[in-house]
RNA sequence: GGCCCCGUAGCUCAGUGGAUAGAGCAGCUGCCUUCUAAGCAGCUGGUCGUAGGUUCGAUUCCUACCGGGGUCGCCA
C-alpha cells in the first residue's frame, strides 16, 4: 500500500494515517482501507483513489484476489487459501500465547475484611484480578498475584467483643457453620447491641452524636484494640483464634470459585510500614510540618493537602500504603509494574498515593496503576451491609449452580455420567454463568447485577460459550481419526460465507487479546469469546461435518471445529472459566 | 459546592474519528425420525441525555447544561 502509494502518486503515506478494518458484514471483503484521509494530499476523488489503489494492490500482493469499491472505502478480498491456512496455524499451536516477555507485574486482586464473609462485590473484584493476571500471563508477562488482608482494627475487635459477650464458645466445629460467616454473624450481634444501648443513652437525654461515641460497648472494643496494639497474649490469642476461622471460610470460597494467590499481605504486619519512608520524605523536603502533624501538599497537582503521620505519630492509611508499596518492589526485585485492582471509589486515594511515592523518587512509581472497577448495583439500589442487602457469595454460587443442575436434569442430556461427574458438571457451567455474567461488561463502568439474569444459561452467556465447545468435542469423538486436507483443494473449491465468517473472528482473536492486556480489560476477550461461538454455531447449523461427503472437505472442517474448540477454550482460560467435553 | 466517572432499543450491555449504530434478554414466526434445540433462521424495537463547537466525516474529541453515581477526616 505505502509502495503503490509512492509510486503513484510520489507522495509519502503519512504515518499512523493508514487504518485496516475488517470489512463489515454486509459488503464483500475482508479488510477495508478507508481512502478519505488522503482525497486532499493526492488531489483525486475517494472513487478514483480507492480504485487506483485497489489496482496497485491487486498487482503487487498476491494474497489480494479481488477487490471493490464503496464510496471512500476501498474492500479487499483475501485469497481462501490464506484463510485454511490460519485453520492450520490454529490447529497446530495455541494462537492465543506470546513468547515470554520478561516482565514482572504484580497484581493485587482482593483485599477482605476479616470480620465478614464475602459479598457479590468481591466477587467482581476477584474474577476480574484472576481474569487480568491470566490473560497478562498469555501475552508473555510473569504474574505474582497477591491480596491484602485487613487483618486488624477495630471492626475484627468489635466481632471479637461480641463472640466474648453472646458467643457462649461457639465454633464452626460445633455449629456447623462457616468460620467466616459465625464471625460475621458476632459483627452484627455487635452491630444490634450498639444500637441498643445507643437507644438507652438516646432515652437518658444524650444527643444521638454523645450516644454513639460513649456506648459502653463502642468503649470496650476501642479498649481491646489498645490492648491488641500493645500485644495483649489473650486478645491476640483470641484474635488468630477467630481470624483462623475467617481465613478457612475464605479459602473454601476461594477454592470453589477457582482463584488463588501467591503471596498474602496481612494488615497486622504491614501497619507499621511507611513511618519511616514519610520521615525521610520530611527530611528531603517532600513533606512538611504543620501542628505536630505531618502533610503532604498537592494542590499544585490540582489535589489537596493529606495527612501523613498523625500528631502522636501514628500512621494512617496512606502511610502504610506507601511503606507497602515500596516494600513489595524491595521483595520482588525486577518488579515492573504493579496493579491495584481495587474499586472506583478509592480512585482519589490512589490519585494521592501514586503521587505521593512519584514526589518521593522511586523510579517505578511510573509504573503504578490503579485498575478501578464498578460497583455493582442490584434491582432494588445500592448494596449496603448495615441494611443487609448484601449478596452474600457462597449463596450465590450455590444458586448459580443449582440452576444449572436444575435446567440440565431437565434436558437429561447427561443420563449416563456418574453422580460425581454430574456434580463437577454443573458446578462448572454455574460458575461459568456467574463469572462471564461478571466479566463480560467493562470493569470500569458500574453493573446491574439482576439475579435472574445472571442464572440465564442460555444467549450470551459463559454456558453458551461452554455447550458450543461441548458440541465441538462431540463431533470430534465421532470423527475419528484426524485425516489430513490439502489447502489448495481447500483454495479451489472455495470457502463458505460461514466458515470465512469463523475464521476471521478467530484471525483477530490475538489482537484482541492484545488490546484486551493492555487495557486490563477481560470483557473485551468475553464478548470476543462470544462472537467466535455464535459464527460457529451458525456455521454448525448450516454446512455438514460429519456428513459432508468430499474427504477434504470433510477434514478441513473438523480441523476449523478443532481451532475454534481450542481458541475457545483458552479464551476461556484466560477469563478463570472451565469448559467441558460434554453437557 | 470542588474534583472524578457514567447517560446507546422496553431491560442489560457491545461499539474509544468512518459506511445504513450492533448483540443478549423480553415479545412475535418458523426449524429437532439427520453431526448435542443450553442451538439456528427471521420479525418488532434507536432524535446514541440536551445544546453548541472541531472535522471531509462525531455515539466516539472539546465546551456548557440536564440526569445518575462516587469522593472530598489527624476513619479504615
Amino acid at each position: 500500500m505505502e509502495r503503490a502509494f509512492r509510486q503513484r502518486y510520489s507522495k509519502e503515506l503519512p504515518p499512523r494515517q493508514l487504518v485496516l478494518q475488517a470489512t463489515r458484514p454486509e459488503f464483500e471483503g475482508d479488510i477495508t482501507i478507508n481512502v478519505f484521509p488522503f482525497i486532499k494530499l493526492v488531489g483525486r476523488g475517494p472513487e478514483a483513489l480507492a480504485t487506483e489503489l485497489g489496482e496497485d494492490i491487486m498487482r503487487e500482493e498476491p494474497l489480494v484476489v479481488r477487490f471493490n469499491v464503496i464510496k471512500g472505502f476501498l474492500n479487499l478480498v483475501i485469497a481462501d487459501g490464506h484463510w485454511a491456512g490460519v485453520v492450520k496455524q490454529a490447529c497446530a499451536h495455541d494462537i492465543l500465547k506470546f513468547p515470554p516477555t520478561g516482565r514482572k507485574v504484580m497484581v493485587e486482586y482482593a483485599s477482605p475484611n476479616t470480620n465478614k464473609p464475602l459479598h457479590l462485590g468481591h466477587l467482581r473484584n476477584i474474577f476480574l484480578g484472576w481474569s487480568v493476571s491470566r490473560i497478562l500471563e498469555a501475552v508473555g508477562h510473569e504474574v505474582v498475584k497477591v491480596q491484602v488482608i485487613n487483618d486488624r482494627g477495630i471492626h475484627i475487635c468489635k466481632s471479637m467483643l461480641a463472640w466474648l459477650k453472646f458467643g457462649h464458645g461457639e465454633t464452626p466445629q460445633q455449629s456447623g457453620m462457616k468460620g467466616d460467616k459465625l464471625v460475621g454473624k458476632y459483627y452484627v450481634e455487635f452491630d444490634k447491641a450498639y444500637k441498643a444501648e445507643i437507644d438507652t443513652l438516646v432515652a437518658a437525654g444524650k444527643t444521638k452524636e454523645e450516644a454513639e461515641k460513649s456506648a459502653p460497648i463502642l468503649l470496650e472494643a476501642q479498649e481491646m484494640l489498645r490492648r491488641w496494639e500493645a500485644g495483649d497474649p489473650e486478645v491476640r490469642a483470641l484474635w488468630e483464634r477467630m481470624n483462623g476461622w475467617v481465613y478457612e471460610g475464605f479459602n473454601a470460597t476461594y477454592a470453589r470459585a477457582g482463584v488463588g494467590f501467591d503471596r498474602n499481605y496481612y494488615e497486622s504486619e504491614t501497619y507499621v510500614l511507611g513511618k519511616a519512608d514519610v520521615l525521610a520524605g520530611l527530611e528531603k523536603g517532600v513533606f512538611y510540618e504543620k501542628d505536630g502533624a505531618i502533610w503532604v501538599d498537592n494542590t499544585a497537582e490540582g489535589l489537596d493537602e493529606k495527612v501523613l503521620l498523625r500528631r502522636d505519630g501514628t500512621s494512617v492509611y496512606m502511610t502504610q500504603d506507601i511503606g507497602t508499596a515500596i516494600k513489595r518492589f524491595e521483595e520482588y526485585p525486577g518488579l515492573g509494574r504493579l496493579i491495584y485492582t481495587v474499586g472506583n471509589e478509592q480512585d482519589y486515594h490512589f490519585k494521592v498515593l501514586f503521587l505521593i511515592l512519584r514526589k518521593l523518587g522511586f523510579p517505578w512509581a511510573d509504573e503504578l496503576f490503579h485498575l478501578s472497577y464498578g460497583m455493582v448495583d442490584l434491582p432494588s439500589g445500592k448494596m449496603k451491609s448495615r441494611e443487609g442487602t448484601v449478596v452474600d457469595a457462597d449463596d450465590l454460587i450455590d444458586e448459580v449452580v443449582a440452576e444449572a443442575r436444575r435446567l440440565g436434569e431437565q434436558l437429561s442430556k447427561l443420563d449416563d455420567v456418574s453422580p460425581r461427574e454430574k456434580d463437577r458438571l454443573f458446578e462448572m457451567i454455574g460458575l461459568a454463568a456467574l463469572k462471564y455474567f461478571l466479566l463480560k461488561v467493562d470493569p470500569r463502568k458500574r453493573m446491574l447485577f439482576d439475579p435472574a439474569a445472571s442464572i440465564d444459561l442460555q444467549g450470551h452467556t459463559g454456558p453458551f460459550i461452554q455447550y458450543t465447545h461441548a458440541r465441538i468435542k462431540s463431533l470430534l469423538r465421532k470423527a475419528g481419526d484426524r485425516s489430513a486436507w490439502a489447502p489448495d483443494r481447500i483454495q479451489s473449491a472455495g470457502l463458505r460465507p460461514e466458515e470465512r465468517t469463523v475464521i476471521k473472528l478467530m484471525h483477530q482473536f490475538p489482537s484482541v487479546l492484545h488490546e484486551a492486556a493492555t487495557r486490563l480489560d477481560p470483557s473485551a476477550v468475553a464478548n470476543q469469546t462470544f462472537e467466535l461461538v455464535k459464527a460457529y454455531n451458525a456455521f454448525y447449523q448450516a454446512v455438514p461435518v460429519l456428513k459432508e461427503e468430499d474427504a477434504d472437505r470433510r477434514a478441513f472442517r473438523l480441523d476449523l471445529s478443532r481451532a475454534v474448540a481450542r481458541v475457545t477454550a483458552k479464551a476461556m482460560y484466560c477469563l478463570g472459566i472451565e469448559v467441558p467435553d460434554r453437557m
